[in-house]
DNA sequence: TTCCAGGCGTATC
DNA sequence: GATACGCATGGA
């Protein structure tokens, strides 16, 4: 990896990376935008401040070994985007996707926090699911670990103005307490039966399961069928995704929801 | 005002 | 198994 540390800050170069691209995806909700090219957010209770010019980033006060040991995997630094671009250049629309916003990365994050965030997420729109958990944030000082959340109900997120979601956080918390759900036994399992498992969680279903293990275990099989998903695969897969894609169909899935959502699928409608 | 948002639970066939 | 409908809230 080509980086170095000055004056406590790491500085490292890199291809097949953007700062807007990768934090404001729809993958995460609590990347800030604090200046033209700077970031503020967090990995779960972890704060960073990172800076883009071009294919230089700084990531703000970081020591190497929190570099190395921490944000080089949450931001999948050591896997070859690169490569991966090169695979999916053999289908068109891909390939389209991947030259529309050649910089998204699929982060690594905490499994209980995109649990949480993506039960928050369903028939939901995107400043609205970051208005609700920066409300929850804010209450617990930070995002909250499901210690912290035990014996919560639904009533007593009515501050966070969640609607009927609250009922299913209640729900996810319960069974998480209570070690009905084990994250880490999740993690471990196959894609089918993390899916299974997720999904005795009310509010859970197959989309919000696979942006799970997609975003919070990096199951890159994982395929999250959302409302945009759903159009690409009518207009453009009628038959299924390309063989291209065999394994990273949820890489592929980024960047074709990304472009979807804010290139020619937009401007369609 | 009406429609819609990174869906899901429930009822019904 | 498939399809229809309601759901809290708030921005467009």
């Amino acid at each position: 990896m080509d980086f170095y540390s000055k004056n406590g800050d790491i500085f490292l170069k890199t291809a097949d990376f953007d700062l807007d691209e990768t934090l404001d995806c729809g993958q995460a909700f609590r990347w800030e935008k604090i200046s033209a090219d700077t970031y503020s957010g967090f990995l779960f209770r972890k704060p960073l401040i990172i800076s883009q010019d071009k294919d230089v980033f700084t990531f703000h006060d970081t020591s190497e070994e929190d570099f190395l040991g921490i944000w080089a995997d949450y931001f999948d630094l050591y896997t070859d985007y690169s490569e991966l671009k090169r695979r999916f250049s053999d289908d068109e629309m891909l390939a389209k996707a991947c030259a529309y916003a050649g910089g998204i990365r699929l982060l690594r994050q905490d499994m209980g926090e995109t649990l949480i965030s993506f039960i928050i997420s369903q028939n939901n729109n995107i400043p609205r699911i970051k208005g609700i958990i920066s409300r929850l944030c804010e209450k617990y000082g930070g995002f909250p670990s499901f210690e912290q959340l035990e014996g919560v109900t639904a009533s007593d997120l009515d501050f966070l103005r969640a609607g009927f979601r609250a009922k299913y956080l209640e729900d996810c918390i319960s069974k998480v307490t209570n070690g009905e759900i084990d994250l880490e036994r999740i993690r471990s399992a196959s894609l089918n039966d993390a899916r299974k498992e997720l999904m005795t969680i009310k509010g859970v279903g197959p989309k919000v399961a696979d942006c799970v293990l997609l975003f919070g275990a990096h199951k890159t099989d994982a395929f999250p069928m959302d409302v945009w998903i759903k159009r690409v695969m009518a207009e453009f897969y009628p038959n299924g995704l390309p063989a291209c894609t065999e394994g990273v169909q949820g890489i592929a899935q980024q960047y074709l929801f990304h472009y979807m959502r804010t290139g020619v699928g937009n401007e369609r409608s």
